[in-house]
DNA sequence: CGCTATAACTGATCATACCAGTTGGCAACG
DNA sequence: CGTTGCCAACTGGTATGATCAGTTATAGCG
């Protein structure tokens, strides 16, 4: 065997990058040193490609690029908007594949369930020590929406979402809000069978209930305790979609 | 005001969806489908193109959007071939955009810190309970390892990323080992200034040992107690660069 | 002065050609 | 006969140019 290709250490190999990533570079230095401001437009397509001395396809593919990675908003007839980002912007960007891994491997679904259940406790001990008289007033507020919902199963569920999610904003920590909605939105798929939710509604709120007043009276402990059973117990609530 | 444009109500508007978008839909159902199995090639664009009837940018904006969605490789000469896919495939995927975030906004650097607590919690506990004597035989080497590269900042910091990643692995759940490395790396970018470390290697070896003890021994509160003043203490030392 | 139609943008798609890699087979050479 | 080296036929990457389809702004008409 010669010693042509394949070279083991990988130290001589040249860059060989192609044209589009090195647009997509340059166009990302842009957007993060605020060259390009988010909420304003971009150059056009044909003036990008000028302006780089390459074809319109480069340009092309590093801005679709960037559309799919969130960064621009890429509408038919206007030009380009940059979009801020944000955490949310991160997870949105991934809903899709993450949907797509959980879809090929139910495995998955599992080990989904149980880190949100340890994420959720550590929320629920923040939320606790943070919780001021508004929170708490929002939190019955949402509580007495999903007593309402008994009859509808989808209603209901849906105000379960927007009670933890609730929770989830008292640690005034974006990142934790938008994980907590992703996590919450890719669980709900496999939720709506709802075969083993009906028959423990009751249950469900008066767990919620007596959460409320463990956060409004700051006792952390008891907190965390009480999302701990209420996560074991209706753990069984997501299953695979038959 | 004639009803040709612009109806409010969002009813009657034609799907008008891109062309490339039907084209990804159709390739990321077959490979859902298991049609395309994980490993194996994929139809060239030419072929595509004309199984499909559409253009071959159509096709080939498809497979772009696949490659940097990470569920296939695109090689230049070769045919392109579909990976397996898991949680780590989706992190990494949206990693450039989280280090931009990161990047444009220092506050997401301390929202990012609080979170890894919260997880890094939530993770000492399973650990704790799920701790077998292999699992404390590899934590005992990963300390001894860290304590040889106590000259070596760098080395240093890396062993000490390897000591948590090594935690999260016991939970035995994929999902929250990648969610774990993930975090490391981007708060590892803050990290290299290594400013606000110096000096303390000795306290977090030892704070490392008596972690390792109190899982052993599976003392679940005194190992979460403990994993909680360590990131305490050293909350400072991720920084923004200068 | 206000409305409308058109011109001039924009991105979306296509067709075609050519460049640049990889692979594999075939032929010439040892 | 085996090996070597070259060349043809794939593959994806890029460029060009044209055309379609939306949006926007402007100029002209009522």
């Amino acid at each position: 065997m010669s010693a042509t290709a394949k070279p083991k250490t990988e130290e001589d190999k040249i860059v060989r990058r192609k044209l589009s990533d090195q647009v997509l570079d340059r166009l990302r230095a842009m957007i993060l040193n605020r060259e390009l401001a988010p909420g304003d437009v971009m150059p056009s397509e044909r003036a990008l490609m000028e302006r780089f001395g390459v074809g319109r396809p480069a340009v092309r593919e590093a801005l679709q690029s960037l559309h799919n990675s969130g960064l621009i908003s890429i509408n038919h007839g206007e030009r380009s908007r940059v979009n801020e980002v944000s955490a949310a912007t991160v997870l949105s960007q991934s809903d899709p594949i993450a949907r797509l891994v959980l879809s090929a491997a139910p495995a998955n679904l599992e080990h989904l369930k149980h880190a949100r259940q340890m994420f959720e406790l550590g929320m629920i001990r923040v939320a606790a020590q943070k919780a001021t008289a508004a929170d708490v007033a929002e939190l019955w507020a949402i509580h007495a929406e999903q007593e309402r919902q008994l009859g509808n199963a989808t209603a209901f569920i849906e105000a379960d979402m927007r009670f933890h999610i609730r929770l989830a904003r008292m640690t005034e920590n974006p990142i934790i809000v938008s994980v907590s909605e992703a996590m919450l939105g890719w669980l709900f798929e496999y939720h709506v069978g709802l075969l083993h939710w009906s028959g423990k509604e009751e249950v469900t709120l008066a767990e919620h209930a007596r959460m409320i007043e463990l956060v409004e009276a700051h006792d952390v402990e008891g907190a965390v305790a009480m999302m701990e059973r209420h996560l074991e117990r209706s753990a069984g609530v997501f299953e695979a979609k038959a």
